[in-house]
Formats: structure tokens, C-alpha cells, sequence
DNA sequence: ATTGTTAGTTTACATCTGTAACCTGGAACA
DNA sequence: TGTTCCAGGTTACAGATGTAAACTAACAAT
């Protein structure tokens, strides 16, 4: 698997990527109709959309004979954290532990997710600092607004 | 402050976003002068997107003489928490524990930020589910790979 | 009044995205 | 051995995005 992080992955791309990264790897065939079931995407859709991760080295087409097999070539957790980091990356860092904190109020996770969380803030507790700084504007350092 | 959630704020307009809100209200100038130095943005640039946040709802122009005030219509807070649930509508939910896992090592929390977040997953543990499941595709009720 | 300066508005334009039609070469079938 | 079908490839095309030039209306200085 090589690194996600060069590799951006558009909305659309990313549906395909979930059925192949789920499937393991598949046929042209297969995802079409992954595709057309979940999204009621044309076949071409999908076609023109496979073509560009392929051309993006996200998706590597194997095989010799006609009906080729795709698989994926970037991981899926190392793309979504490439893209979480990108999002995070693009907002104010005093503000990413109130994010943070929102998403985990939403998303459902296992008792073994948040053990890991757990475990992971009791150890970044040890030295965290007191505030974060806003990395919004030079100079300014912190944001007004707070609620 | 309006629902972020039916604007969509592109990446570039997001700069303009984190310096108004930072800001909490500025003239065009100010931040024209802001960006120039941010991101070396020519003048257009920053009025052009300026525009098309104004057109979008995201931000007002408020004032009667001619140095009009820009101000921000939605939240911040609201719009990263837009952003962010955007981001995991698109993953597989299996995966979105591991990722905030990722964030939360990533990134630079203060002790308060920290604190929260151990509240909230402790309220969470308590009727956390033993798994989550893919929610790739129909049928498909696991992701295979899990590294 | 005339002119220069700047805030605000329109227009531009290449690339990226979402979505899809159409074409082509070989495999399956008649 | 000509016809059909389909996987794979090429082209299309409108709308979004990043980036900016050009134009116009107000205000300030002469």
C-alpha cells in the first residue's frame, strides 16, 4: 500500500473506493453494479470514475485476460486519515478539540473504539497544554468568539 | 448565526471563513491585506471569494458609506462541525473510531479539550455497542481487511 | 470641475468534478 | 465467418473552483 496522502480522492471516487476496498477487489462488472444498486450510477459512471483512480494510483487494474480485476492500491485507513488530517489541516487548531468532541457525540462507536480513545487521551493528558493557540491569522493568537 | 449546513464552503473560501471570523468583522481591505499575506493572494482573489460567500449566505455586508463592513452569517464552530460530519457521512462507519483515533493523537488539545472529550466517551461507554458495521454495501456487513 | 485612488462589481478562463454517451476490439454465438 | 455483446477506452459537457484581470462608481485632493 503505498502512501494516500499524495492522492486526493474526490467525493464521487470515494464511493467506489468503499466497494472495492470492502470487496477486496472486483470486477468492472461487479462494482457497475455495486455502483448502480447504492448510487443508481449510469455505467459509464462508474467506468469514467474507476479509470480516474487508476490514473490517480489509487486503484490498479491485475489480470491478462478480459475481465480484468480491480483492487485498490492506497489503504483505507491511511486514506482517511489523509483526509480527515486534510480537513483538520484547513481549520483553526483552537477550535479542533470542539470538533472533535461534536463527532464523537454523533458517530456511533464500539466499546472497543472508545477503550482506544480512552486510552489514547489519558496518555496525550500527561503534557497537554494548557490552551491552544488560534493559527488563523498571524499575530492574532486567539479567536474571539468562543461559544 | 444561520444552519451551516446547507452552505458549502470550498476550500479557498474557507481561508477568507477563518480570517473573518477571527476578525469577527472586517473591511474588505483588511482582509485583502490578510490574505495577501496569508496565501499571497492577489487583490481579485480575495473579493472574488468574498462574492461568492456573500452570494452563498456565509457572510454580509453590512454598512451605508462606502468602506461596507463583512461579517460572517454563520458559525464557525457550526460550519467546522458541518464540515467534519460532511467528511464522515462518506467513510465507512466501522472505520471512523480508528480515524478520530488518528486525529486525536494528531493533533494539539488543551487539558480542558482532553477533559471533554474523556467526559463525553465515558457517558458514550455506557451503552456503546460490541461492534459497529460496515456500512459499505447492502449485504456486506463487514470490511475484511482491518489493519 | 478634473483627476486620481480605491471599494465594489463583472467578466474571464483553465482545471476539476459529476455524470454520462459513444466507440472499439475481441469473445461468444449463430 | 459474419453478427452480437460486452469490457474497456475515448470523448463530452455542464457546473464548480481557484485564480485573477478589467471595469465602474465614489470619494478625495487639486
Amino acid at each position: 500500500m503505498i502512501d494516500a496522502k499524495n492522492v486526493t480522492i474526490t467525493d464521487s471516487e470515494w464511493e467506489v473506493m468503499r466497494a472495492i476496498w470492502t470487496m477486496g477487489q472486483a470486477t468492472s462488472r461487479e462494482l457497475i453494479d455495486a455502483m448502480h444498486e447504492l448510487k443508481g450510477w449510469s455505467d459509464s459512471t462508474t467506468k469514467t470514475l474507476l479509470h480516474r483512480l487508476i490514473k490517480k494510483n489509487a486503484v490498479e487494474q491485475t489480470g491478462d485476460s478480459r475481465p480484468y480485476t480491480f483492487k485498490p492500491v492506497v489503504g483505507e485507513k491511511e486514506s482517511m486519515s489523509a483526509a480527515a488530517d486534510d480537513l483538520f489541516d484547513h481549520m483553526c487548531a483552537m477550535r479542533a478539540g470542539s470538533t472533535i468532541a461534536q463527532v464523537i457525540k454523533t458517530r456511533e462507536l464500539s466499546k472497543s473504539d472508545i477503550a482506544e480513545l480512552q486510552q489514547i487521551l489519558a496518555e496525550k493528558a500527561k503534557d497537554a497544554p494548557e490552551m491552544v493557540q488560534c493559527n488563523c491569522l498571524p499575530g492574532k493568537m486567539t479567536c474571539e468568539e468562543d461559544s
